[in-house]
DNA sequence: TCATTAAATTGTT
DNA sequence: AACAATTTAATGA
């Protein structure tokens, strides 16, 4: 098996590089499993590894200046982050909690950095997702203020759903409505209230520790 | 393959 | 937070 069959079981954007920079990458990556519940990094920390979730669901979250908990995004299988620390060189401006079992790949700065310098493949797939990332930043920032319980609900499943972050993710993803109501920052009992109604709406299906997204421009602009 | 049991998830109060 | 109902997973006949 050739090194870049063995990285594309890390990392989907093993596609773009050669054999060579695949050989160099997988090399530079470590895999690790963190339990349900256990916090990877706490803010301050100085994790200085670039890192994808192999398997699982963890949640990027952080307190701002007056004491509210925010959270940034929910990464599921497929999705890479921390590039801003590694490039940066400096400390993680945010939580990082494994919302479930979660295995995670971590690749060393060092690999990163060479990969940056050297490979055009790595790049066209960095810049990619810097800019879709920034997207969704900014969408988060106009909705900051957004008490509605149901399109909190909304916009994280939107986030989980988003293609170009997470293309192993197809229409169905596989998540209780607890680690929702975890994401979204609720009680379980509102995440659940929510997701009836935006069932109710025809943005979404519900079923056993699933949910299958049906309109999902919809679910990203639902604003109540 | 089927039945029993345990565990997880969901809907409701 | 606690409860009952329901589904899935695991076990063994």
């Amino acid at each position: 098996m050739s090194a870049k069959d063995d990285l594309r079981r890390l990392a989907f954007w093993a596609d773009a590089l050669t054999e060579e920079e695949a050989t160099r990458a997988r090399k530079g990556i470590t895999e690790r499993h963190y339990p349900a519940g256990s916090y990877v990094c706490h803010r301050g920390d100085q994790l200085s590894s670039w890192t994808g979730v192999v398997t699982g669901l963890v949640k990027i979250s952080a307190i701002s200046h007056q004491g509210k908990a925010m959270t940034f995004a929910g990464i599921g299988s497929g999705g890479w982050f921390g590039e801003g620390s590694v490039l940066k060189n400096e400390k993680r401006k945010y939580d990082l909690v494994a919302l479930r079992d979660t295995n995670l790949a971590l690749m060393n700065r060092a690999t990163f950095m060479w990969l940056f310098e050297t490979s055009v493949g790595f790049n066209r797939y960095l810049v990619h997702q810097l800019n879709e990332r920034m997207g969704q930043f900014i969408a988060t920032i106009e909705h900051d203020r957004i008490h509605d319980p149901t399109a909190r609900v909304a916009r994280n499943l939107a986030w989980l759903f988003n293609p170009v972050l997470y293309p192993n993710v197809g229409k169905r993803m596989e998540i209780t409505q607890e680690e929702l109501a975890l994401l979204a920052g609720l009680s379980r009992q509102i995440a659940n209230k929510a997701l009836q109604t935006l069932e109710e709406a025809g943005l979404i299906q519900v079923d056993r520790g699933g949910i299958t997204a049906t309109d999902l421009g919809a679910l990203a602009s639902y604003d109540g």
